[in-house]
DNA sequence: GCGATAGTAGACCAGTTAGGCCAGTTAAGC
DNA sequence: GCTTAACTGGCCTAACTGGTCTACTATCGC
């Protein structure tokens, strides 16, 4: 240990060459930098160690150190410790699992003003493939809703959703003109969606819902079946909600097992 | 590691940085983590072998071993010595979130027969939007490849896809036209696709791809564009599905988080 | 001469990597 | 039932890396 103890000497190798008159951080910086630009040192990339860079710069570590710092700062590459400095790819981050949101918390995580209009609104015997969907008997009674909505005015889909008022009692009584249905489950019933499972296809507008949506006949929407769970993973809501294709997308992550 | 030389300065293959200022260990043990979360290994399933597991994250076996050993602490893994790595069944039982398939596995599943026609095969520099959505530096080398892909002779759907050269070396070699992508990436360039963000949407068919799919132009058809993720979170693929109206649908299970 | 600034050389630390070796497990072949 | 070959996790070492610190030296302006 302590073998080091300085000895005099060293001083002033330096200067050799780069006499532009910058400073040694600076020349560093700015022979890095063009070599990032022309991928010598490719995007993603490791840049070779400090101290082999320092040495190949004619520059110390320490005036290295200050290049890359400032580098860095300005987010050309990025350093993790013990592993070197990389290039920094041009990455985005995006977290965008696939999350279940009602209508009204969609509009409002995009700043939109979201409306809605009852079109219909009854209680009646569920049919055959209802009652299969929702579990429940045939000619049990559900709540039939069929609604408009809007984003800021636009009509942007129709949706009849079919309730099994069963296990949701008192929905009947609830008034669901613009409040969310997810939170009028939760507060009338106590009943909470946690599930949905959804399955979307295109096809061409119809007479009758072209002219809710604003669309011309044979216009393609988006149209989406959804069955809606609870938290005891019982069927709580089926239903068809229609989208004008211009004005909605569906996102999803999808995830795939490993293999070993 | 040897005694360093190097010298050719040049940027060294291996290693995207993941630049994100953790540390080595940490970024595993969340990357492993969220894919047990999200059933890329399934509950009770045998992890690949920590050789494997180190080369796919990108970091060493060391480091591997110390977010593996975190996660062990945690309860979400047990080891079996010289058997594997096992995922610890969860306490709370819940839906595996959707499943990605490949357009043959999807086939094979539901007894139908494959095909797929290569309409357009080449590499070149990345475009701008591609390369944000890859994290790559634009003009990076890409392989851009359109199929067309039909079930028992119809034609079905058009591909558009678009792939990162630089992370999965080789794969302009392969042959494309009857594999399914997923095993080609595995094989030729060790990379698993476990990750894939879709958003879908109703559009009405242009002329060329009406004629691809034996539609009328204005036929409803459902786009999708997606990106796909390898295990060490790297986007290896983006590109554009246009499926016929009337021979898809897109399914997925969402999820809401739960209220306290 | 004095102090401030910029630079160099080196040491130490903890995190990381590549690699090798070992004993136990597994599956296939015979 | 036995052997063998391929893997596996567990363990270890040597080398390397960025991060940080100390000691010292030039050079410039005052």
């Amino acid at each position: 240990m302590t073998t080091d103890k300085v000895r005099g000497m060293s001083g002033t190798p330096m200067n050799a060459g780069r006499g532009t008159g910058h400073r040694a951080h600076t020349s560093a910086y700015h022979a890095l930098l063009t070599n990032i630009r022309n991928g010598v040192f490719a995007p993603g990339s490791r840049l070779p160690g400090e101290r082999q860079l320092a040495t190949q710069l004619e520059v110390s570590r320490a005036t290295l150190r200050q290049a890359l710092g400032r580098l860095a700062e300005e987010g050309h590459i990025t350093a993790a410790a013990q592993r070197g400095w990389f290039v920094r790819p041009p990455r985005v981050v995006s977290e965008p699992p696939s999350q279940l949101q009602s209508f009204t918390e969609m509009a409002e995580s995009r700043g939109l003003t979201p409306s809605t209009e009852v079109l219909s609104y009854e209680t009646r015997p569920a049919t055959f493939t209802e009652a299969e969907k929702l579990a429940i008997a045939p000619a049990s009674t559900v709540l039939a809703l069929a609604r408009r909505r809007s984003l800021d005015g636009v009509r942007v889909l129709v949706d009849h959703s079919v309730i099994a008022l069963s296990r949701t009692p008192g929905m009947d009584e609830a008034d669901l003109t613009d409040r969310s249905l997810y939170a009028t489950f939760q507060e009338v019933a106590g009943v909470q969606i946690v599930r949905s499972d959804y399955a979307v296809r295109a096809e061409a507008a119809d007479a009758e819902t072209a002219d809710l949506l604003d669309l011309a006949p044979g216009d393609p929407v988006l149209v989406g079946e959804q069955v809606e769970y609870s938290l005891a993973e019982v069927p709580i809501l089926c239903g068809q909600v229609v989208y004008r294709g211009d004005a909605y997308r569906f996102q999803a992550s999808l995830f795939r097992p490993a293999e070993t």
